[in-house]
DNA sequence: CTTGAACCTCTAGTCGCTAGAGGATGTAGG
DNA sequence: CCTACATCCTCTAGCGACTAGAGGTTCAAG
């Protein structure tokens, strides 16, 4: 407890200005301050940082983060709120990894078509050129 | 041939605002212009906008389709680069791959394990709140 | 009491666009 | 030739989620 900010951020891997970012955009109300007018952080704050810390890594936007740190801070409230957010969430993921996993074989496809000699016969050049070349056009 | 921004763009799939943007930046050169300074563009135009729209799709980035752009005009060097360029963005989109399918699984585990009641044992906010509980640490 | 690491605020930059203001031009119909 | 109006022009600002840097202050150890 009575936590300076570079401190805070070792203890939650967040960098010092992302601490200050967050405060800004109202995801961390104003700490404390000593009389120089630094800031202090204790527990609560940094269980609450954490929170959002582990909430960016599975890709959540900081306004679902917000909903979901109002919803936390109400338990007696349905958590059909929070599962909806967090479906939400996944169907993103997964159609993101949808578009990605196709994207990759067209790379792969232009990689391994390419005969490694000079660019006028390249195959990355020539079917980033042409889209007819594409195995798949929904792109 | 000789077609407006606007025609350009419905050729091409790629909004006016943006085909300006590239122009800023250098992508695209500056076009002719008519009496009264609107852009006038020819196929040439019109090729290079497509391979970099085609290039855009694949999440290459405006600075690797500077490169590649760059090669695909001296035909005579050799396509190692065009390659390696391909490659570090396949590597790259395989990467991306790998976290969202860490992320989708993590999600998932969160959802079915929510009882659906209510927020003060809600497994989503939960797992938020404490990382302890991911069955992957890595992230 | 001094040093220097860590803190402070503020502004601007990143990427790849997108939106909007406020005005000029091009073209089709009358 | 004139009018309407879609399209064009430039310019500035905004998005998300930070990141970098300037220029100055405070804290804690020795």
């Amino acid at each position: 407890m009575d936590l300076s900010i570079g401190e805070l951020s070792r203890r939650t891997s967040v960098k010092v200005p992302t601490i200050r970012y967050y405060e800004q955009v109202g995801l961390l109300s104003p700490p404390a301050r000593t009389e120089g007018r630094q800031r202090r952080y204790g527990e609560a704050e940094a269980a609450r940082l954490n929170f959002i810390r582990h909430a960016r890594e599975l890709g959540f936007e900081l306004e679902a983060i917000r909903e979901l740190l109002e919803l936390s801070g109400s338990p007696d409230r349905s958590c059909a709120e929070a599962d909806a957010i967090a479906r939400r969430q996944m169907e993103a993921v997964e159609r993101r990894i949808g578009q990605l996993t196709a994207l990759r074989g067209e790379l792969e496809r232009m990689i391994t078509e390419c005969g490694h000699g000079h660019v006028c016969e390249c195959r990355v050049i020539q079917v980033l050129a042409d889209h007819g070349q594409c195995a798949h056009a929904q792109h």
